[in-house]
DNA sequence: TCATGTACCTGACTTTAGTCAGATAATTCC
DNA sequence: GGAATTATCTGACTAAAGTCAGGTACATGA
């Protein structure tokens, strides 16, 4: 397979070599760029300093820590204990914090206007377009599939938008049962995953042991995600870990209002089969021959 | 006018957080960012110092002198003093840096991969689509207009796209006159304008009296940059320097294969008017009273 | 031909960015 | 309740990035 990838180095190019230099909206703020990155992620809402360090990727601890210690000696952030758990730090902006936060804010908007003014509102549109899309698919490209224990945070949440979804649309609410905590959907039978994109779970599914083969559950993608091929991306991945589990034949359930996914599965490779449950909630039935 | 960036600044923040580590391709090659990025624009085709660093952005002198200095010492450049002027430096690629910069572009060249190879084929000819219409209306909106000499290279190369145009679409070719240097193009009763994206000519546009009115000349627009608004904008800013030139009225001709432009003065509130000169291969007259 | 300007270089310096090895206090897990 | 783990901090360090003040050789224009 050969992907050209000239455009996108092209764009990378030009781009960085006059936007890229978002970067240099920071400065000129009296901040070094690390320095600034922080503050501005805390006006952004991280609340403790590990939230912080994951949000900016990762960042050394020691270092973080420093950089906390200048922005409190400038009188721009407080830290208090989390009282919920005392080796936590709550990080938060003062007064003249705010100031400063508005300051980036004010450089970062004059830096895109300089480059949104000369278009004409026609030009305008078709750029929002095209970085719309871009943005879209470039984020699509880097989610990542990663296997989490159903009780984790991210399971519960993507879990919490399937149910909420489910019952926004079906008129019905969903109690505890079901959602807390499945232990089908749990190692040695089981396994739960999420795709997430900065941190926040786009997509879930999870595979368990049903009657003897394996059995696809809790598939959902985030409404604004459809359409970017992460459904069927998501269900290769679900498929492969059925396989591992030991099964030749995977099953699921659905339901005809959901058209997409009815069509995502036939696409890929799926037939209609009878009724295998007593789900009250599903009409359509599926299977698939593994390996 | 209220413009919206807010799409803009959202790609920004994601786009750097995953791309725009363009710079982390950069590493891990052995060299210092700064370092690679000189050896990267050499390799490019910067020639002499001065070259270099004016692509870089108006790097300290000294600062660029001390990388080149590491990098002559790792064997991967070479300087010789450049015989048409002895107080410049040309700089060179040795073999072992051009294996260096053969090795950045593979870099490169894989992050990008990194980014689109988990797409599907459509999916890649979308992002190519949007970052290739992105690209254009970016560069279209940093271009800036500069009144040269008509003698200048810019304006020679300019005015020599102009003519080929000419000579390719009418099936004659012009000789020298009018094209090495017309003295009523050149202060103080005329100007020429040339428009530029990285330092290449892209629109051309000129003001001269004639007659005891001004007249637009040379108004020539890079094919590939049609139809981005750049015509219009030269026009205007053709029209206000034919005022400053004590104007109130400008006039021009043109031919009636040059269907776009011809709608663009009608769009700029030009009226056609008779035959005002003996111009053989102009076919369509304009005015427009300014101001 | 001489003053002035240009292109590049050197040395001395500062600030940023980042790493690594512990230390400390709170929490969690048997 | 004690051991292991976790969240954060401190100190000591390095390399990279960038600034500034001269200095030298060459070029240019009156």
């Amino acid at each position: 397979m050969t992907v050209d990838t000239s455009v996108m180095r092209k764009f990378n190019m030009s781009y960085v070599r006059r936007v890229g230099a978002l970067e240099e909206s920071f400065l000129g703020s009296g901040l070094p760029y690390g320095t600034a990155r922080i503050l501005y992620e805390i006006g952004l809402g991280a609340g403790t300093v590990q939230d912080l360090r994951s949000r900016l990727g990762g960042l050394d601890s020691g270092y973080v820590s420093r950089m906390l210690r200048t922005l409190e000696s400038k009188g721009y952030v407080t830290m208090h204990q989390d009282p919920t758990d005392g080796r936590r730090r709550l990080v938060a902006l003062t007064e003249d914090g705010v100031k400063q936060w508005d300051d980036l804010e004010r450089r970062s908007e004059e830096r895109a206007h300089l480059l949104l003014d000369p278009l004409t509102p026609r030009q305008r549109d078709r750029l929002n377009d095209a970085l719309a899309t871009a943005d879209l698919l470039v984020r699509a490209a880097t989610i990542t599939i990663e296997q989490v224990d159903p009780r984790d945070p991210m399971a519960q949440e993507a879990m919490g938008h399937y149910f909420a979804e489910i019952g926004d649309r079906f008129g019905f609410t969903v109690g505890d049962e079901g959602f807390g905590d499945d232990p089908s959907l749990r190692p040695p039978h089981g396994a739960f995953f999420v795709a997430a994109s900065d941190g926040a779970p786009v997509a879930s599914g999870a595979v368990r042991e049903f009657d003897g083969t394996g059995e696809i559950k809790r598939m959902w993608v985030d409404p604004a995600w459809r359409g970017a091929g992460l459904g069927s991306r998501l269900l290769r991945h679900l498929e492969a870990e059925a396989l591992r589990l030991g099964h030749r034949v995977v099953r699921l359930d659905t339901r005809d209002v959901l058209t997409e996914a009815i069509g995502m599965y036939e696409r890929a490779g799926y037939e209609r089969i009878d009724r295998y449950n007593d789900n009250p909630h599903a009409t359509h039935f599926f299977r698939k021959q593994l390996g």
